[in-house]
DNA sequence: GTTAGCACTCAGAATAAATGAGTGCTAATA
DNA sequence: TATTAGCACTCATTTATTCTGAGTGCTAAC
C-alpha cells in the first residue's frame, strides 16, 4: 500500500472514529463538519474515493457512505489510535479495589475476566499461565478414612492435585509411609515423558501386595500432571456479543457463543498467541485471526508472564467495530498490574 | 378448573402434543385429521371454544388457531403425558459410555451438564450435592518447598481443598508436625460455627511462634468449608436457548444468557428445588418458576440424593414450548444412573 | 349431537411509493 | 492547481397499501 498524505490519514482516522462511535457508515459531510480540516464535503469525497481506490475504505453499497476495511482498521490501529485517556484511568481505579486480596489464581483469574467484560463491554478470556514442561514436584499420602487414601499431588508452578484412592481396607500408617516414600523417591521431578513403562514396572515390584494401590495413584499423578498441562482458559460476558447486532444473524452467533461455551477456539487463539513472537499487544482484525468464524469480530490479545517463565493470555473478543483505544491500553495496563501482583506473590 | 370430558382431554393432548412439535398455533381442521376421533373440524371447534373459555388454550389473534395456556401445559404434564418412548432409551445407551470412569465429581458434573444439553437441545445446569453442616475432617500440613506450606484440608463430603501459604523461613519437620497435630486435635469435627474465637485464641497461644503461621491456614480452613457450603452449579448449552425465537427479542434473551452465566439466578431455583417437599421431577412452567425472567420459559428439575444425605440438583431450562415428555424421561433416567454411581462409589 | 357452509377477521407476505443520505461529476472559483 | 458549489442520480430504508389464506364463529340442515 503506497504511502498516504497527511491529510488522508487524517480523514481515515476520522472516518475509522467516527464508524467506531456510531456503527453507520461515515458520509463526506460529516467528515467536512466533524474534522478540524475546514474542507468541504466535496473535497472530502475526492479524497474519499482515491482511499477506497488504495482499498482502506469501502462501501457497503452505492449510496451509502464509507466504512473501513480490515487495512483500514490496520492502519488505524498502527498508526492512528492515541495513546490512553481518562476513561481508561478511571477504569483502573474501579479495579484496584476488586483485585486485591484473592490469593487463589484461579479465583483471581475468572475475576479479571468478569472485570475485562464488565468494563469493556466486549467478552473477555484469560488463560492461565503455563510451564514449558511439567514435572511432579511433591506427592503426599495419608488414609483419610478407613476405605480412601488421600494423594496429594504437587506440580510445577505449585498446581495441585487431590486424589482420593478407594482402598478394600485400611492400611497401616507406616505401610503409607513406605508408599508415600516410594513414589517420592521415583516421581520427584519427573515429567510425563519420565514415567515410563519400566519405571513403573519397578516400582510395582517393590510395593508389593500394594501394586495395584500404587497403580492408581499412579493414573492420578498421570492424570494430575496432565490437567497441569491442559491450559485453563476462563471467560466472561460472552454475551457481550449479542449487544454488537453487525455480527450477523442469530445462527452465526449462536454458533460463536457455542465456540465461546466449548474454548476449544480460545486455545487455539492463545496458542497462536504466544507462539508469535511478538511481544505486548496484538491486534487481530477480521480474517487475520488465527481461527475461523472470526470474519466480522477482531481479537486483542496480550501476554503476560510468571517469573518463573510460564506465559499467559488475556484476551478481548468483540466486533471489529471495537473500540481499539480503550480495548488496547486496558489490556496494556492490566497485564502491567497481572505482572506485579503474580511476581509479588509467587 | 371443572372436570373435563374424555373428549375434551384428548383434544387438549392433541392440541399442545401439536403445538410442542410444531410452535404454530393449531387449528380445528389439524386436530380433525390429527386425532382418531373422527370428529369435523366443526366440532372440534365447538370443543374448543369451550377450552378456552375454561382457560386451557387462547388464540394469539382473533384468526389464528389455538395455542396451550400455562393451565393447559399444566394439565398436559399431570394427565396427559405418556411414560418414555424409544427415543430417550436410545440416549440413555449413548449416555453410559459418556458417564462411566470419571472419577472426579467435578468433573463428571460437567460431564452430564453438557450431555444433558447436548440430547435435548435445552440448556442443563446440574447443582452439586451439598451436605447440611459442613465439618472439618482432616487438615494435613506439609513443607512443600522453602517458602510454602501446603494445607490440605478435607471437610465433609471428602470435599478437598488445598491451601498454599507463604513463610518467611523453613519450618522444620517436627514444627510442622506440630502444628498439625495442633490444628487436627481442635479443628476435627468442627463446623463453621464451632470455630469461635475463644478457640481460635487457645490455638494461637499453643501455637507461639507459629501463630501467625496458624492464623493465615485457619483462614483457609474457613475459606475451604465456605467453599464446600457453596453449591457449585455447573451450567452447559445456554446458548440452545437462541434456537427458539419465540422467548422473544435479543434484549431478553441477553438478559437470560447473562443470567445463565452469573448463576445468581440459578442458585435460586435450586434452593427452591431442593425445599420444595416433593419428590422427584418439577416442572415449572412459565410463571410458576420461582424466579424472574422466566415467563416464557419452563423449567422442569429432579432432585439426586447422596447416600449421606447431601442432595443436589438436576434442570432443564427451555421454552414453554418444551418436549417434556422427553425431558422428563431423560431427568428420571438421568437421577437414577447418578444415584447408582454416586452411591457406587461413595 | 354432529356437520356442512359461509361470512368474517386479521397477521403476515407481497408490492408499491416516498424519503433522504450520500455519491460522482462538472463547471465555476480562488 | 486545488477547492468548492451545484445537481442529477442511486439505492437502502421506511411507510403505506393491497393481497392472501388460515382459521374462526355462527347458522341451518342432517
Amino acid at each position: 500500500m503506497e504511502q498516504l498524505s497527511e491529510r488522508k490519514l487524517k480523514i481515515l482516522q476520522a472516518i475509522v472514529a467516527n464508524y467506531l462511535e456510531t456503527g453507520e457508515p461515515v458520509g463526506s459531510r460529516t467528515i467536512s463538519k466533524y474534522t478540524d480540516l475546514n474542507l468541504s464535503s466535496a473535497t472530502i469525497r475526492n479524497e474519499m474515493a482515491d482511499l477506497e481506490e488504495s482499498g482502506y475504505i469501502e462501501q457497503p453499497h452505492t449510496s451509502a457512505g464509507r466504512i473501513p476495511t480490515d487495512a483500514g482498521y490496520r492502519v488505524y490501529v498502527d498508526q492512528l489510535m492515541q495513546e490512553r485517556d481518562n476513561e481508561v484511568e478511571e477504569m483502573r481505579q474501579e479495579r484496584e479495589g476488586l483485585l486485591e486480596r484473592v490469593d487463589r489464581m484461579e479465583v483471581m483469574l475468572k475475576q479479571v475476566a468478569k472485570v475485562l467484560a464488565y468494563n469493556t463491554n466486549y467478552a473477555a478470556m484469560i488463560a492461565a499461565p503455563k510451564n514449558q514442561e511439567i514435572r511432579v514436584k511433591f506427592i503426599q499420602l495419608t488414609m483419610v478414612d478407613d476405605s480412601h487414601i488421600l494423594a496429594v499431588i504437587v506440580v510445577d508452578g505449585n498446581v495441585i492435585k487431590n486424589q482420593l484412592i478407594p482402598v478394600e481396607e485400611p492400611l497401616a500408617n507406616d505401610e503409607v509411609l513406605k508408599l508415600s516414600i516410594l513414589m517420592n523417591s521415583f516421581l520427584q521431578g519427573a515429567s510425563l515423558t519420565d514415567i515410563n513403562i519400566e519405571m513403573i514396572q519397578t516400582m510395582k515390584v517393590q510395593a508389593g501386595v500394594y501394586a495395584d494401590v500404587l497403580d492408581r495413584i499412579l493414573s492420578g499423578v498421570v492424570e494430575a500432571v496432565k490437567a497441569a498441562d491442559e491450559r485453563q482458559i476462563y471467560t466472561s460476558g460472552a454475551t457481550n456479543i449479542l449487544k454488537y447486532p453487525e455480527i450477523g444473524d442469530v445462527e452465526k452467533t449462536s454458533i460463536l457463543l457455542e465456540a465461546f461455551e466449548e474454548k476449544q477456539m480460545l486455545n487455539e487463539l492463545v496458542e497462536e498467541t504466544l507462539n508469535s513472537n511478538e511481544k505486548g499487544i496484538q491486534v487481530y482484525i477480521g480474517n487475520e485471526a488465527p481461527t475461523q468464524n472470526m470474519k466480522d469480530l477482531s481479537v486483542v490479545t496480550a501476554t503476560y508472564e510468571l517469573q518463573d517463565g510460564a506465559k499467559g493470555t488475556i484476551g478481548i473478543i468483540g466486533p471489529k467495530r471495537m473500540d481499539y483505544k480503550k480495548v488496547v491500553s486496558t489490556l496494556k495496563e492490566l497485564t502491567v498490574e497481572l505482572d506485579e501482583i503474580f511476581n509479588k506473590k509467587d
